[in-house]
DNA sequence: AATGAATGAGTCTTCATTCAT
DNA sequence: TATGAATGAAGACTCATTCAT
């Protein structure tokens, strides 16, 4: 799935990525702070560090500059993981390292993960698919993970259960951050990688033999 | 906690209770569709049945609608449960029954989960306490859940592990709801809830013994 | 044809009637001075006497007042033109006195005339035939006394004649209106009338006989 | 009266010159589709065939350009007439000649003739008089053709008649492209030719000899 | 209690014009 | 000379909230 392109007026490339990338940082520190509807272009355009009408010379309306924030975050998470994970041994030190990884970029940037699962309801019928998009592509990397481990006989799992437990990784990631008025009061990051790694892994029933 | 009070102008307490079911009934549905913000008061007072005059007899200001709504959902949710779980006797049949009956309760009101976990972070910061409070109440009750299993014998966690998964447990029951576009398509609720209480109980470790 | 209807939301049928009345009269006088595209609409609610809130509870977008505006400037010429003329014998005589009474009326309302013949073209491509229609009513109007004429052998002329005649009056009666400029320095308004009517029914080639 | 001046920065009168040649086509082509008001300066550049930055070099604001696409529109029409009319011999011939050439005029560049008649108000105070005093030229040109005519015994009509015959003639012709929503429905330009030269010169009174 | 007309601050977006390169 | 990025004033339109009836 192409990238949806987001128009804009000027044609130097360069340049547009230059103030693309002013305008998602001013554009992420407002929407942490007061989310997409209540964050008003004329901000956006000042914390970008530039007029409003240099603002639409980079976008077409105020919903491309969620779309782009959405893209850009996950762009950030995708490449950090990538760059963490890199190699996947299949051994369940490299599953666990791989949790952990996702769990610390998840901590890194908290904030912005917020921001995207806040706001990408508000993005248009048009740009949501491709932020969805980006999304399976994270949770098709968890099962990649693990398919490799049960590949190599170290994790039993049926195809299903594989896709489920790679969303719900996903989704106990995010949980740190979308919970955190909870969780971070509770535990460390450290104690969390550590408890969730152990809850996922290990089951919870006594073992009895 | 007590609740947050929303000011009327209207005394007759029976009234004002009919009102804002009419209200609550209205706006969510148009919230489901639109959203909070997208969502103006006009269109809830119609939706509710009543001018927009009627409408700030009852509430002081929009965000108002938005904490009734909230408040409302989570009595829904949590009458369902206490219907439904009643009584726990700490086996793993029961705990079982009440995971499956917690998603079935998701799957029955997902749109009002989806509306409030999407919408919630509109609130106030004078609201919000209120419907994170609930919110608390909910994952609690897993606590005592899983303690009475604990202390069954039935399961061996820690005072933080049961923590962890009751919130685990509660997170991945609305990830029925907010991620349905991913795995309504890949499993029937009777499917998740099987593959789901399996790999929570199971862990997917192969047993070695 | 029947009229398109601009909608209000206010319900109060004599109100609306009662506030358009307002808004077009102050529409009038603004675009007599500075046109349709220069004038704002806060300036239009202004010279109405209301807010910009106000405003738009009558009309839904700015174009709607030009639409209101061409329509009542043409009713009112109608109106006037149907109490003056009234019955029509088919009499030179009677023939004479319409024009004069057509001339007239647009000498009365030049300004209106004016702006509509100035800012009709604004009009959206769904607006613009309901007011052409209207200009062909009053051109019809003039094609009727023809005939009439024509049917009591006080003139001669085909079908078609008629027709581009019926074009002829209103056009030049409208000339006085957009071409003040030059006309209203050369004659008065009773001068043009005599002038006109002679020239359109005496025909100027010497009569040779 | 000397042409108004619209000052350009740039000094080369040869490429001025050039320059405004692409700027004032591009412009009427835009100006016939959405008028004046509707069309961007950049649009404008764009449509000359070279950047917004240039067309500053050319002109000092916007109106300029409308200014310069009335001149000219003028100049053409009256370029093609004395081309056409040249020598008049002040017979009811070469009266009808005249006529017929406009007429021919009018059509061949009826959407200019449009542009020009509802774009012209939109002039300013300043440019107005220039472009009125061109439609006088124009009149005077028929008034004169009328002199020879009435010179010559052909026709008889006094001074206050001349004039206001020529008006008529001028506004006829601009109604053949203003009102061809209808007319030339209605007519070819030849059967419009013919009728309207008969009712100017025949008179409608029946003849009573 | 109920109504709905009135309000105007606030929002997105456009576009003529400038100016550094 | 030519370019096109930058500017910000200005405009159309919305909508939460009030208040007289």
């Amino acid at each position: 799935m192409k990238k949806r392109e987001v128009l804009a007026s000027v044609k130097d490339e360069r340049l547009v990525k230059k103030r693309r990338n002013q305008m998602i940082k001013g554009a992420i520190s407002l929407f942490k702070q007061k989310g997409f509807h209540r964050t008003t272009t004329r901000e956006i355009a000042k914390a970008s560090g530039f007029s409003i009408g240099t603002l639409y010379e980079y976008i077409r309306q105020k919903e491309d500059v969620l779309y782009l924030v959405c893209d850009r975050i996950y762009d950030e998470v995708h490449e950090r993981m990538e760059k963490d994970i890199g190699t996947h041994h299949g051994t369940i030190e490299s599953f666990k390292l791989a949790i952990a990884r996702y769990f610390k970029v998840i901590d890194d940037l908290q904030d912005e993960v917020l921001v995207m699962y806040q706001e990408a309801k508000s993005l248009s019928k048009e740009s949501l698919p491709y932020v969805l998009n980006k999304e399976m592509q994270m949770v098709a990397m968890f099962e990649k993970i693990l398919q490799t481990c049960v590949n190599n006989g170290v994790f039993q799992l049926t195809e299903q259960e594989i896709q489920l437990f790679a969303h719900n990784i996903f989704v106990l990631g995010q949980m740190w951050a979308f919970r955190r008025w909870a969780l971070q009061k509770m535990y460390t990051l450290e104690e969390y990688i550590e408890l969730q790694t152990d809850l996922l892994l290990r089951g919870i029933m006594e073992k009895r033999s």
